[in-house]
DNA sequence: AGAATAAAAGACCCTTATATCTTTATATTT
DNA sequence: AAATATAAAGATATAAGGGTCTTTTATTCT
């Protein structure tokens, strides 16, 4: 559905804003400690974000990525879109060129239910709404 | 979701049995004509099909694939078990290694309903279901 | 038997995704 | 100012998915 690449940067935008406070910038390495992830890959990831005024990173000592309060209200589909684009969210399940409700594949039905939820789920939840259920230990970032 | 190659896959059991009269063989290049698809990338997919003993081919001429009734009997699932495995329809969505409902990352809820409405079409539906859609002209194969 | 036909099989290639390494630029500390 | 820490940037490497080409094998027709 979306890319692994596109998963750590949610992952990774989670984390930030979790440990948010004032002008306090992280590590790529403690993020890529924290998280299980390759360290390299996703300080690519996160500089891409950084290019697409996502998050924000200082250089030199103490330096590292941060987000500022806004993030909170970033609803996650403009992570899909700034990583993998919106066109993944639309591609036919059975890899038809084109594939709509006018000329749908045996699968399209079936699957707009959930490609739809999904994509309401991007569209309406925001940062804010990821941040609480990790403070509250109902879902986890790292495995 | 799945990979495309499943996805040819798909496609192409759907058109077989679509086109199932007795003893009648199909070539590869009609297939991949009629599904808009690459013609040997399509042969070798087929050829895995056979190998896993849901399609039968024979050589020479007047050869090509085939299938018999009983193929309108066979769940879509076992298609996506032979070609991309069952695994496919387990991953994490945000890439962590483990995710469950024990340990679920921020999306697991959300994408544990497509994940289970996707597996009981894949599980319960069989070609005969695809197969009367097609006939109906209610979905198409082809691009 | 020989020629023609068509799939099987395997080698190979291209693209994309994923990941790593090296160098450069910048900010902080001393 | 110099040393140091750290991310940025870009080149490179690796793996997987997707796709093509060539040779072999089996079948049928003449």
């Amino acid at each position: 559905m979306i890319s692994k690449t596109c998963g750590y940067a949610i992952r990774g935008v989670i984390f930030l804003a979790l440990e948010n406070n004032i002008n306090k910038r992280i590590g790529i390495q403690e993020i890529a400690e924290e998280l299980k992830v390759p360290q390299q890959f996703m300080g690519k990831i996160l500089q891409e974000l950084v290019r697409k005024d996502i998050l924000k990173s200082t250089k030199g000592p103490h330096g590292g990525f941060y987000v500022n309060d806004s993030i909170l209200d970033l609803s996650l589909i403009r992570i899909v879109e700034a990583i993998d684009g919106l066109g993944v969210l639309k591609k036919c399940f059975l890899g038809r060129e084109e594939c709509s409700s006018e000329n749908p594949c045996p699968m399209h039905d079936e699957f707009e239910v959930c490609r739809s939820s999904i994509f309401e789920t991007f569209q309406s939840k925001n940062i804010r709404y990821f941040v609480e259920h990790i403070e509250d230990g109902t879902t986890f970032l790292a495995t």
